[in-house]
DNA sequence: GTATTTTTCCTAACAGCGTTAGCAAAGGTA
DNA sequence: TACCTTTGCTAACGCTGTTAGGAAAAATAC
């Protein structure tokens, strides 16, 4: 009785074109203009057929976001297996992300929510400049005291970064308990940790 | 003639109440819920009246994108201004920092185009649990090389977050020049400088 | 081999979206 | 009062995610 067998193989051919038709969508129009009707059109079946092996557009961009975290996972573990010592490893690590998310965009992207319609590129904003200003002129005092030659603006990005990447994945992240603290306190603490190191930095 | 003086002030107020309007439904229902339609039925006119006064949506979104960076920077100006030495004048900016983006959720993430739809909380993703487990074991090993008794996943989420952060700004910025370098290898000098800094902490 | 049931898949619709064309009414001017 | 300009509406276009309901095809039973 090889009928249902035959049956769930072409259920997940199906499946699978949905897949891949959307992931070439998504990569050549970005995710954001992903529609369930292109993909039903480049996969030659009709619309409700996609509601048969997806629950809704967000399903199918559920499963590109756990790739990507597969996938960054291994280009992870790839990198450290390079290396035998463990700060060589650490190193490796740092690139090996820099690079997956510049050769991944779409991925990361979706991974981490970024991107959205109405994001304008930081730089056409000019209120940024007055609120970096604010943080340059203060990192600016902080070498001069120290007679350390520094660029500043190396600084001052390195300085805006983290704290931006710390509260970022705290905001996507619903507090959970670490040690006894919510997210948010646990956060706090590595800012403080960070802010320590950075200013030890600066001298 | 104060006719055109009045119709300006009654156009304003039109304009006014749009923002308003939308802001709220903003903070009442999330950013990506605005609708045009929506506001204007809020304001009590017909959509197209919406347009009058603002090119499309984005244009909208773009308003509360400048206006989040200029509070933004007010309130770290303030904050400054509560210090004179300059370590704690950048403490304060970091905690202000900190305060703002928690206390205006809405602000902070259309500002750097965070959460957007399908966005799933990070804790809903078991991939990502392989991927941070990576880090987590270098981290392990190299503190215990040095003896280092500072917390583990206190270290892993400062790794993690320091170059998630550079990561996305430098997604959001087009490649600008800066010291002769394109933001990428400019970010990438960042990133350098902070794993010096890493590691030391590590010791 | 025909009848019945199940599965597969489509058409058509609903409700919403951003955006715009075109017209009616109101307001201001001569 | 007649004209013109501004204002603000209705109604539409084309798109979106999603689903109800029925037709055709395939598998099963007799």
């Amino acid at each position: 009785m090889g009928i249902t067998e035959r049956k769930e193989r072409q259920r997940k051919e199906v499946r699978d074109s949905i897949l891949t038709s959307a992931w070439q969508l998504v990569n050549e129009e970005g995710w954001q203009n992903l529609s369930i009707r292109k993909i039903a059109d480049a996969i030659e079946y009709s619309v409700p057929v996609v509601y048969d092996h997806f629950e809704n557009k967000e399903a199918i961009l559920s499963e590109f976001n756990h790739r990507g975290f597969k996938l960054l996972g291994d280009r992870l573990k790839e990198a450290k297996e390079k290396h035998h010592k463990a700060n060589l490893q650490l190193e490796a690590l740092a690139y090996a992300y820099w690079d997956f998310a510049f050769e991944n965009k779409e991925y990361y992207q979706l991974m981490y929510g970024l991107g959205m319609p109405t994001c304008e590129s930081l730089s056409s904003v000019p209120e940024l400049m007055a609120f970096i200003g604010v943080i340059h002129s203060t990192i600016e005092e902080l070498l001069k005291e120290s007679g350390n030659t520094t660029d500043i603006w190396l600084k001052v990005h390195s300085f805006w970064s983290t704290i931006h990447g710390l509260v970022s994945i705290n905001l996507m992240s619903p507090p959970t308990n670490h040690m006894g603290m919510t997210n948010n306190e646990f956060n706090k603490t590595i800012l403080k940790d960070f802010l320590k190191g950075f200013l030890k930095g600066l001298e």
